[in-house]
DNA sequence: CAAATAAATGAAAACGTTTTCATATTTGCA
DNA sequence: TGCAAATATGAAAACGTTTTCATTTATTTG
């Protein structure tokens, strides 16, 4: 009863009348602005101090049509390459004043749609997006292409043209390299447990496997291809299925680590010797596959770099925002390579 | 030169002059309030739907003085039991219709300070926090609490008393529990390599720990207690230490699970042999300790039943904002219970 | 030293909502 | 049918900034 309900948050106002000076100036001196006289600058920076005068976000950035925080959407943060991704990227905007704001869409599509929406709605600058595995049309963005806001898809990204920028991992090369390693050690019977052919990076790494297997002259073999939501029970069953087959593969390659673990797993319980009888390549050297016995051969992202880039990329987008290149239909892609990492599974 | 710099977004006004009504009755209807026709209601859904009208947060908070938004300080997202509680958060707020702005601070207590002042300058409805292992003083948070914003600490939370609710596990038993497991397995010498006893964490383990040596009348051996950052470097340090030393542990108890994996590496490249000769037992169940061979012991923190307790004391003290109980000091704790899991390591 | 220019400040509008208060319309009931 | 109460709408102010434009003050220049 004696306190009021919500103690008030000094403005800009109550600066300004402390000082007798108006809010104008207040602002500016608050904004480091040319026209304002150093010493009234400093007098302005001390009165906020003293007062613990926070800026207010929404309206500043309701008047000034700049949020100053930058979106992402990324199917789940507990995964580890995303986890990397995101931590370079907040970090290297900490650095240039942005805040970013992160979401999980947990691999749905529905919530992909509602999270672009509340960016939206929140006005971020940018919106940066990894993709669920089930997203093929990309309209739920087009708001964001239609107000100029950048856009920037990493990792998963459209498999057809879009207005935006791309940054994604030489998944082609990837593929390539982990089945060239498994061949040049000799195996004839490589599996591939890839995810489904809708995702622009599952697509890459089959089609570096098939290259390999084409320059190495092994046929393909249809009873050793899977393409599969990439859990770990469905790597079990593609492991049965292969095993109870007359041929049985002498090397896996998982199009990602979870899958890899999934298959040492199902050899150790199998008594099948990795490497001896069965080789295995994961991908995206998730901090697991270091660390289980045999530790696991995989593909590095270099996530580091990823977010790297993006941040390069957009920045150059948010600040020649000036002059109108609206001609583009769509922004160039990077390709970060990607590197094979030996380990004891091979 | 042809298109407009940015295209405008479509605002209220917009509808409002659309269907020929004001923008008071959009704002109703558009925010389902009670004094709008159901007829009238729907024209105004059905003409945003067909604009593409998105509300405009800024605007709107400023003005309603919520922002429908919670934000989140964490050291690291990529933390196994942090990223485990955020999702459960973010799930669960998206259902209440609450956005969650997430942000680490590194375990940099200077970050944290910075992210507190952007998360209060955002005007979060309120802030979740799992602190830094240096916070021992919270004043960064005061400016939250002298303006009635809900604030939660979890897991890291301030050793002294403080306005704010809090959420953490039950340390102390947790300690307990993984140092009376070693000694019911006949172990007499079990080691203590625990984090710095700044933070509340650490000092309930290491607690647990003594007690359950007092309760089972082991005297303490200096030299097998070590308080540090727990880092696989260090880990590494304490372990040569103590195995060069006269007497050699036959057990450790890791107050986290990195630690008790770079352990278990020490023992694997001594050939130690895991359990008969040394037993360990970690601390989160992070998804490595299940994987490594033999895999390790560890306690369980239930990251879902944190996230869930957070989110419901978090709302009581959202929905019953009005009534003034502003005499309390500090909110109660909420304990979550811990629980061994037993695995090869012992 | 006056005129011209530059620098510093202020007044007021604007951003897109929500909300209060007033007004118009409909409904309920005697 | 008439009048109060309930329902539905509108007008305008407010939220806390930034920004444009105007004005004052200080500085330069011929």
């Amino acid at each position: 009863m004696s306190k009021e309900k919500k103690q008030q948050d000094n403005t800009i106002l109550d600066i300004a009348e402390a000082l007798k000076l108006s809010p104008a100036t207040i602002s500016r001196a608050l904004n480091n602005g040319n026209y304002v006289k150093a010493e009234t600058k400093k007098r302005v920076l001390d009165m906020a101090e003293k007062l613990g005068y926070r800026r207010n976000l929404m309206a500043s950035s309701l008047r000034s049509n700049k949020t100053n925080t930058i979106g992402m959407i990324v199917p789940r943060i507990a995964m580890f390459f995303h986890a990397e991704v995101i931590t370079t990227i907040q970090t290297q905007l900490h650095k240039l004043g942005y805040n970013l704001i992160i979401s999980q869409s947990g691999d749905s599509l529905q919530m992909e749609k509602e999270l672009a929406n509340t960016m939206f709605s929140s006005r971020v600058d940018a919106l940066i997006v990894a993709c669920t595995l089930q997203t093929e049309d990309f309209s739920h963005f087009d708001v964001f292409v239609n107000s100029n806001t950048p856009l920037v898809f990493y990792d998963r990204v459209p498999t057809k043209p879009y207005k935006a920028i791309i940054v994604k991992g030489d998944d082609y090369r990837g593929g390539y390299l982990a089945t060239q390693h498994l061949l040049e050690l000799g195996c004839k019977k490589v599996a591939l447990i890839s995810g489904p052919l809708t995702t622009n990076l599952y697509i890459g790494r089959s089609m570096g496997y098939k290259k390999a297997l084409a320059q190495y002259n092994i046929p393909e073999n249809d009873d050793h291809i899977f393409y599969q939501l990439l859990t770990h029970e469905n790597a079990r069953k593609a492991m049965e299925k292969m095993f109870k087959g007359k041929v049985k593969p002498d090397a896996v390659f998982a199009s990602n680590d979870v899958t890899a673990i999934a298959v040492l797993e199902f050899a150790r319980e199998h008594n099948i010797a990795v490497p001896e009888e069965l080789k295995i390549v994961g991908y995206s050297n998730d901090s697991r596959t270091e660390i289980i016995r045999p530790s696991i051969t995989t593909i590095e992202q270099f996530p580091k770099e990823v977010g790297k880039k993006i941040v390069e990329e957009l920045m150059k987008k948010l600040t020649k925002k000036t002059n109108e290149t609206d001609t583009i239909v769509q922004d160039e892609e990077s390709i970060i390579p990607v590197q094979l990492i030996r380990r004891m599974s091979t």
